[in-house]
DNA sequence: GTGGTCTAGACCACC
DNA sequence: GTGGTCTAGACCACG
């Protein structure tokens, strides 16, 4: 669990959560059939409520990230490597359709947005 | 007044309000020293409170985007290129810094990244 | 809000809510772009904690049953006749693929399962 | 013993034992008067608590499947082919009702459920 | 007023 | 011990 949370941040706590954990499972930093720690624990440690870490872990969950076995604990998913490409192009992609949106609204080019991109 | 308000969409009114005249503005399709509408004007005509029109407005101010004559109304700034290219950029970067954040923390390179996003 | 929750049921409050919400929708009986009640007096005239009902609302707007605006309310899906029926098969036949699965365990046939099935 | 235990199916697992064996006894698969494993064996062999196969055998027992004989062990009923289809139907009965319930509040008629059961 | 989020504390089923 | 569910009550953003 090495999770960073932002209490100032303009996003929920599950989502900062359900971001860090996604991230680090596709990139395989987290062991395949590896037994998250037990939600209350988990709380515990990050401080904050269970209902917080269940609704991070349901979304995981849905993305087939990991599975729950109840009364045993929840653990990551074993994905081949094609699981894991199609699950981080969902996430991302979905986010880029909107920024890229963002960006055109101001006429910006695809090319400009390249350039700035490379700048940032 | 050109604007489209999605009641379904994620994002508030009066950043949808702010997004979409501020690049109205920096693109030059509002002419400089343009005289907005008066806000209760503008609330009825786009169907929304008087308080998200100010809030929307007050953004745009504080961007530098208008200025407001107590008793005359809001205005359209005057800009040389120089400003609007400095206020676009200002705009743009700030939300492509925590975007490529989040893409980074897929593991994406930069090439990847602008692979993606030519995708979209 | 015509709805019946068994405290004694095995199936949890929220499920309980979604399936009957859903069945009333797709069979047209709740008009499209209804104002649902809010959720905290719909949690009030039901007996339950407003969480409860958020989580069954989460899974009707998955479902594209239902949008929410915030702030505004929450509002049946216009949905196309095709659409009913897409969403109505999917939940059913979900159901019934473990549904199916059990019965044969028991060594019946398809046709001894149908005809069981009429005489229910 | 021929059990198939799934870890992360959504049914208890003490639910599976007495789905899979009670479908055996029924379909004939394991003789009458035959002595069930010692629930101590049977929990090593297949991975379980003892809890969890005293509660499936429970359920045996109150079904008329199996009867026990203090100090003896757990042994097959012997079943008339009268007795088994009375348990079989009761079984499968108990669970279409509420099946049959589930698919026709979403307005489908007997003959809709059939022909989409054909499908499965 | 609306929904969105979060908390603390509780009871249950399963193992 | 584990997760699954539920409750009551709270604060915030938005309009």
């Amino acid at each position: 669990m090495n999770v960073i949370i932002s209490n100032t941040s303009e996003k929920p706590i599950y989502q900062q959560l359900f971001e860090q954990i996604s991230s680090q499972i596709l990139k395989g930093e987290i062991k395949q059939a590896y037994n998250l720690p037990p939600i209350r624990r988990a709380a515990k440690e990050l401080g904050v409520s269970v209902i917080t870490i269940k609704k991070a872990w349901e979304e995981l969950e849905r993305q087939g990230l990991i599975y729950t076995i109840s009364g045993k604990g929840c653990f990551v998913a074993e994905l081949s490597s094609d699981d894991i490409l199609k699950i981080r192009n969902d996430l991302v992609m979905k986010q880029m359709v909107s920024d890229v949106a963002y960006y055109k609204s101001f006429g910006l080019t695809l090319d400009e947005i390249i350039e700035m991109l490379k700048k940032v």
